[in-house]
DNA sequence: GCACACTCAGGGAACGTTCCCTGAGAGGGA
DNA sequence: TCCCTCTCAGGGAACGTTCCCTGAGTGTGC
């Protein structure tokens, strides 16, 4: 294959030094037309495009934003929409401004310390971490590099980073809220995984506001997919067969409940009514169709990316907490 | 912000010259034991980590590879679940083989031309095209740089670049036989978008098997999504109020035309026969469970991922096609 | 008419590695 | 004992840019 020619080549055919090439590329506007005429002639002709590592090197600079997603250990891969929806919503909003996306998967613990080589070998200017666990060290060591970094969703550990989240608080109680006023009387509720924030604050506010009623907590625990959902839900209705409600803590594990009260001869709603949190495009796709609480997991993204950029540029950031949304269909 | 430590100061601190710091990095065997030694301690020391952009450009490698997804235009972000799985899988296998994975969004004409100065300007050692759909120009113009690409899928103009698909025409030919077996008289389908091969594809082997037994086709087109699959489900009843079977080109699709026959007051499958295609994880929890053909997508781009490292050690990779199953649920 | 500022092109060091080449020293064979 | 080979450390060029600095040339003000 033959070498791709440099801007030492390009400034040889254009019969000017490299110094000018390089001026014309980056748009200097120090330039007489002249010679910037002649200088883009020479690149298209010869089809010149600036070399990425040699311009990294030198400027100290990557124009790259690490994407790292927590990865499942287990050999499934799951097909988990807040996946695509955040990877995709922040890598869109960052090729807009010009960054390149380098997507990272933290699994194993020796994976762990090839991201953090990773990020320590300059290869990135920020990064973005998404929906890290409370129990993984990565963010405390990842902060520790001294490289610009942001969170979406909340750390366990308050300080390490500025963050975006959704008001998981507000929005669980006002699951839980709809379900009281409609009357029910046995309200449970299937929990994330507790070591994940979201899974606490939602399962806080559950109980918080099942409280002020005298009313006693159900919980039952799974782990934020379709199949653990199912089983907590076959759980729930062993434990106290007269529930009359459940909270989902997302929507995915509220789709695998249905599936379990369905098997179970249950009518939803009338027999139980059932509400999850997220509102995920596959919620207007179940029979019945899911009532759930609409968390802006684009917004979130975008807002997540953009707060990256702050820090960036300004050095600067604070974190931000976004409104949720009750979305009444069927199911509740 | 402390400049990181080069190689320079590992080898001052170390007292040897860079050349031997250099060697131990890169684990080469010519190196006396005590060096080895020194040179570690005063690596750990000095918690030294080796500049990409610097190694990139000497070594003229990058240990990087693109993942090339086509981003709809529309301002919408999709939660597709074959971009979790695919992105997913992909990145694994990559990671695990050394690689780091940058990703590339191929949105508007304007992102294309983003995407080949790219990949022009050496920043990966080669790619992987995903699902791109046959009116997209992005594959021919990438595949004239000279880089090592792959595609997840088959595209329409053959012979561009290696491929792994899987076997669309035997996956929907056992989904048509299907129905057809079960004694099914007016079966009809809901394509993909026909600028992709797949759908293509699927919809060429249910005219065939249709053909075969003198039945009529009645087609109506979707692009994928649940909301398409729903749409095209109305147009279905509408055309033909006595259909009795539907063979939808994905499960997504599926879902939506399983939402429209509940609205319409359908009964599945005594009614309406549904199938679907792909055998995604929510498959399971439809009501009632689709049945569909599986296809592997994970092993798809596992197997994507691997033609490509083929392609890059050896320089030569051959075309795969994987095999397709029947997997009976409750909607056919 | 002269000095001075100002514009803009070119030369070359620097970025932090790898890798080739040289050469010092050890070891072994005749 | 001498020479040849072999092992392994160091020096320095090269990778392809950016960017600082120098200096040539032109224009301007008095």
């Amino acid at each position: 294959m033959m070498r791709r020619p440099t801007l030492h080549a390009v400034a040889a055919r254009a019969g000017v030094s490299k110094s000018s090439v390089s001026r014309v590329i980056n748009g200097e506007p120090t330039v007489a037309p002249s010679i910037r005429e002649t200088v883009l002639a020479a690149v298209a002709e010869l089809g010149y495009v600036p070399n990425g590592a040699a311009r990294n090197l030198v400027t100290q600079r990557t124009n790259t934003i690490a994407i790292i997603v927590s990865d499942p250990p287990q050999g499934l891969v799951s097909d988990d929409p807040m996946f695509a929806m955040v990877v995709r919503a922040a890598s869109r909003e960052l090729e807009r401004t010009g960054f390149q996306v380098s997507l990272v998967l933290a699994g194993s613990d020796d994976s762990r310390r090839r991201v953090e080589q990773y990020l320590a070998g300059g290869h990135v200017d920020g990064a973005i971490l998404v929906s890290m666990d409370g129990a993984d060290p990565l963010p405390a060591s990842l902060s520790r590099t001294g490289l610009p970094i942001v969170s979406h969703g909340r750390l366990a550990t308050p300080g390490l980073m500025p963050w975006v989240d959704n008001d998981n608080q507000g929005g669980a109680t006002q699951a839980v809220q709809h379900l009281l006023d409609q009357g029910r009387r046995r309200i449970a509720t299937i929990s994330g995984p507790l070591d994940m924030t979201a899974a606490q604050e939602r399962l806080a506010a559950y109980r918080d506001t099942l409280k002020d009623t005298g009313r006693r907590s159900i919980v039952a625990l799974g782990d934020f997919t379709r199949i653990s959902g199912a089983e907590a839900m076959r759980q729930l209705l062993d434990d106290d067969p007269q529930l009359d409600a459940v909270f989902a803590a997302n929507d995915l594990m509220a789709i695998g409940a249905l599936r379990t009260l369905r098997e179970a001869g249950r009518r939803v709603p009338d027999d139980v009514a059932v509400i999850g949190f997220d509102d995920i495009e596959a919620a207007r796709y179940t029979a019945p169709a899911l009532t759930t609480i609409r968390s802006p997991m684009t917004d979130q993204a975008v807002r997540t990316t953009q707060l990256l950029l702050d820090l960036l540029s300004t050095g600067a950031a604070t974190p931000v907490v976004l409104p949720t949304e009750l979305i009444v269909r069927e199911s509740a």
